[in-house]
DNA sequence: ATACCGATTAACT
DNA sequence: GTTAATCGGTATA
């Protein structure tokens, strides 16, 4: 396992990474407690031309402006009044391009995110759905604009991103329409939402 | 200053 | 399958 580069997130195509996130390790530290999962589903946000990016026609407000910084930065915000929904920010400063994370298969700090969801076991379904994701994993809106992979924060906090060193089959990975973004116009039916069924890891030598 | 609504979830029937 | 909960962001005035 290694962390991933910056340059992971650098890159200008979104709709790919969000498909290459498939299979990465989301691993948080936060008062000491370490929590991680693996990437199950994403969905890519692709700035200014996607009408449903909260960045479309180059919108900046005090939310969004987290969008426009270097890939590789946090974008949560609230949504719903509840539920903190956890973004990575991909390409250059100043292209609002980003990953939404809707599911993760809990790994390490299994405890921990028992007790921060409330419940008491697992469902095969209990990190699939992006409030539950950020809720997991301890995430908060307040933590938005924070960077990816930075371990020299205030009580060591920290939101670290790792290959784990498998790929993810391709056959394995469906596309489709995003969730929710019916307002979208005719790029509510890109294919920028990105699965795995059944998460199958190719081991590597 | 005010009103509307959402990249949702959990608890119901 | 249906619906209440809940509040910051954004637009409108």
């Amino acid at each position: 396992m290694s962390l991933l580069p910056c340059s992971f997130f650098l890159r200008p195509d979104v709709v790919q990474i969000a498909r290459e996130l498939l299979g990465k390790k989301i691993i948080t530290r936060f008062a000491g407690e370490i929590t991680s999962g693996v990437i199950c589903e994403t969905e890519a946000y692709a700035g200014v031309t996607d009408r449903a990016s909260h960045a479309y026609g180059g919108r900046r407000t005090a939310r969004t402006e987290v969008m426009y910084a270097l890939g590789g930065t946090a974008y949560v915000y609230l949504c719903y009044g509840i539920h903190s929904l956890f973004n990575i920010v991909t390409s250059d400063a100043g292209t609002p391009h980003a990953v939404l994370i809707r599911g993760i298969i809990p790994a390490e700090g299994t405890e921990i995110m028992l007790r921060r969801s409330g419940k008491t076991k697992f469902t095969h379904d209990s990190g699939i759905g992006p409030g539950k994701v950020s809720k997991m994993l301890g995430i908060h809106y307040s933590h938005s604009g924070f960077i990816l992979n930075q371990f020299d924060n205030p009580g060591n906090n920290t939101i670290s991103l790792e290959d784990m060193g498998t790929d993810i089959d391709p056959d394995k990975i469906t596309a489709g329409p995003r969730v929710g973004v019916d307002y979208a116009g005719t790029d509510a039916l890109l294919p920028y939402r990105f699965m795995v069924q059944e998460l199958i890891l190719h081991s590597k030598p």
